[in-house]
DNA sequence: CGCGGCTTTGATGTTCATCAAGTAAAGTGG
DNA sequence: CCACTTTACTTGATGAACATCAAAGCCGCG
């Protein structure tokens, strides 16, 4: 498999010092696989033996508490899904899952753990690029805290605008799910969305999600 | 002054593959700092020039955001206290302050990175580390969201006893604080606390909490 | 076609924030 | 050291936000 991902992650990190057999090894010892929608890519409690960088699509991060399950994360193209503790940890503690049929690039984690422990250069890369990551979804579970229903609801609205760049889209997680990732119950939350709804703030036919008054919107989700 | 900590973490970490050099150059390149009990280590918005560690006694890691003041996460010694994205960002997006009278480590975090860049078991050692770190951070806040009240204080109450390794205690932070923790009011922090008193699962005098009842205070951490 | 899961709305009660008002404790200036 | 101010703490009362229960419609799938 060729290594044909201009904006690939892992590769960028990569190219900034690289001899030619390094990125040959780079090359062959990654795999790209093709998940489909629902399809789990990583289950919580299995051993961690991958390295998993998404390149299309869109997946979730969660994990099942006795509690019930509860969303992380949205992973988004270009993001890494072997997000937390990789190197820290013995077993995966979430699964994630994929929202759309997306592609996933796989390492083998010790080709990884070798270009840290032989490429300074790449090990820096790798923290800094980890530590973005994991500090987005530590600040953004901190902002969703400090909101209320609407707010979380809207903000969640939003997200989904930016990651699919338009206004109008298909929601790619269910309402159930989204009660999941804001943390409040499902019926609360159809509620808020019809709310939304009745305000004509946005549209709403099933999944499809429509919004009109988008500078509303945000002082919603910036203001409860 | 002298490499002289059994304990250290980064000493730790670069032992692994150290020559004389290094050592020596990681030894000068160390200063002790002494804060004060409520002394500002870290100011939300300043520039990252240092990496900071924990040698003793006890910080708490907050943000000041429109809505108050809101604490992430308590660091206990051999913590690092510069724990999330110290090198993936250009300034702090949190403030540390100190909660007893401690004492920390700080590096250039330029040398952290000429290490890095030089030593690949050094950087694969610390990677794991702050995996591992920033891991425990948000899970702990995932956990903490699934609480409700009873739940967010016994296991702040429960937390503090295991820090401070014993069920009677001089509470490190004020009743606001644990407000500011757990997310919740001032009011209803302390009225669940004076609830747990009346049950007599917990002692109170001002400040000092003695667990009388620690099984049921776990019960309630767990089924809250 | 019928079953199970998802969605929706209404009704009800619980959990929680907020307001109010007072006490205790700790810092401040004379 | 004392009067003064401020900050922390505490309890009660009220209403808002939210979960839960109930019932019914919808949709996909075997």
């Amino acid at each position: 498999m060729k290594c044909d991902c201009e904006n690939c992650h892992i590769k960028n990190i990569f190219y900034a010092s690289v001899t030619p057999e390094e990125l040959d090894r780079y090359c062959s010892s990654r795999t790209e696989r093709i998940v489909d929608e629902k399809e789990t890519i990583i289950r919580q409690g299995a051993p961690i033996t991958e390295f998993i960088y998404l390149k299309e699509g869109l997946v979730k991060l969660y994990r099942n508490t006795p509690a019930g399950a509860q969303i992380i994360s949205i992973g988004k193209p270009l993001d890494f899904v072997s997000l937390l503790n990789v190197f820290g940890d013995e077993k995966y503690s979430y699964s994630v899952s994929a929202l759309h049929k997306s592609t996933v690039c796989v390492f083998d984690i010790n080709e990884i753990k070798k270009m840290i422990l032989e490429n300074g250069a790449f090990a820096f890369k790798l923290i800094k690029t980890m530590n973005k990551a994991s500090d987005r979804v530590l600040f953004n579970y901190l902002d969703i805290n400090q909101k209320r229903l609407f707010g979380r609801v809207a903000a969640v609205l939003l997200e989904f605008s930016s990651i699919l760049n338009s206004d109008s889209y298909e929601l790619p997680i269910s309402r159930k799910e989204i009660s999941q990732l804001v943390g409040m119950s499902i019926e609360n939350v159809i509620r808020t969305i019809s709310d939304l709804r009745k305000d004509k703030i946005i549209k709403v036919y099933g999944k499809n999600i429509e919004i009109i008054e988008k500078q509303r919107l945000i002082q919603i989700r910036d203001l409860n």
